[in-house]
DNA sequence: ACCTGAACACCGTTCAAGT
DNA sequence: ACCTGAACACCGTTCAAGT
């Protein structure tokens, strides 16, 4: 496995124009670069020679950082990371299972934002700085809770593996509209909704129990719903 | 959108040795070999070339049962969906959170053994049949505890979220050792115990604190710990 | 209605060579 | 130490043509 280096160093900005022939990059600049190309376009916009493009150089200096697309992937996902453990090191209230709250919603909003960060972020951590301490600060604040070590590790498992389910999954763009851009998220969304009010309500109660809150839902809220419910468990297992 | 016949044709088997030219496939055919080139071989393994080998036809007839390469994966993954629903068909005792604890642990076991099923599982409701019927089994089961219309769209919700987030998380390759095989799931899991444990202990107090639990520990018990807190939650919502 | 082979427009990755 | 261009070995998808 390549060493990734993980010094700081300023980004790699070009003074004058494109007057030097040779490009000159950083992990940094690299990174940067991937991240705006996933915003712009997705996982499957991320293509090394796109990537290189962007950066003003040629395709194979990116692996001179990188050690292939999927570690790419892995350290563009972690670096946005950093910003959620930026947001949320001053979360630390009187009551924990407050505070844990705070900082899945942080990372779901993150993810929500950026709907490819579900499918790369918390995958390895011991490539993942950002993962790994993020991984930390929930376990930090499952401990407060005075549990023992197996249920700090399941319950802060827990809360990370619903985080990023969940977010992966609403963050999901509609199958077809991902390049072309015919359909959008609410025409999909619509369409969705009209499929199951066309199915048999004999056979499909629940999906008929609960259309109306299905149609115009809002995905946050839904997010709130399941993390009430995994934390108000967590809540009573501190007391027992 | 491509509409996908959805028809149950037998199997589409060749009778005698290879004396036909011509190849004769069912979208039943199709998933099927999609399915073992993924239990192989990964989602990185189905390609349509692969996919029309073992076929044995062009690689153009794949693309008359499924609009492309993603369709297959979802409708692949549905297909094996179908399992689960026929496996927990029966479920229905007294206590719905204990059925609901079932048919998640049954959900949860077969990602495990397919670790490509966490990514493709639940995907679009309008395309995967099998996925929107276990949805709705989940729901039924959830309706049973007599909530509100829009808790119970959390809750089911929730549940759905959860194992399949926890289910992708746990059953990922290392990222390694997926085509190369060098290196061994239990290799990696020991190679990334030794790094926490030389992690700094004043600064990740929480992995130490898990150190030893996470240290050969047990997927199943990991998922049905954190699957116990969110179903208390929801226990509790339900007596209120 | 369903299958085929060949072609098109891409990919990730490597490598000898440069600076 | 870091960057380059070209080459290799693949891909998914399409299409005119077959049966």
């Amino acid at each position: 496995m390549a060493t990734t280096p993980q010094q700081a160093d300023g980004p790699a900005r070009q003074r004058g124009p494109r007057t030097r022939s040779r490009a000159s990059h950083s992990l940094e600049s690299v990174l940067a670069g991937a991240v705006e190309i996933l915003d712009e376009s997705g996982a499957q916009g991320l293509t090394i020679r796109a990537l290189a493009t962007r950066l003003g150089g040629g395709v194979a200096s990116v692996y001179w950082y990188v050690s292939g697309r999927d570690e790419l992937l892995d350290l563009a996902a972690d670096s946005v990371l950093g910003g959620v453990l930026e947001a949320t090191a001053d979360v630390g209230g009187e009551d924990p299972i407050e505070d844990l709250h705070t900082i899945a919603l942080a990372m779901f909003d993150a993810i929500v934002d950026r709907p490819w960060l579900g499918a790369y972020a918390l995958r390895d951590t011991t490539s993942q700085i950002h993962s790994l301490q993020l991984y930390e600060r929930i376990g930090e604040h499952v401990m407060r809770l005075g549990l023992t070590p197996r249920q700090a590790f399941h319950a802060t498992s827990a809360v990370v593996g619903y985080v990023i389910g969940t977010a992966a999954d609403l963050g999901q763009e509609p199958p077809a509209a991902v390049v072309s851009g015919k359909v959008s998220r609410e025409q999909y969304m619509a369409e969705a909704t009209a499929q199951w009010r066309a199915l048999d309500a004999a056979e499909f109660p629940f999906i008929h129990h609960i259309l109306d809150e299905f149609d115009g839902h809002d995905d946050r809220d839904q997010f709130l719903g399941g993390l009430d419910l995994l934390l108000t468990g967590l809540r009573l297992q501190a007391k027992r």
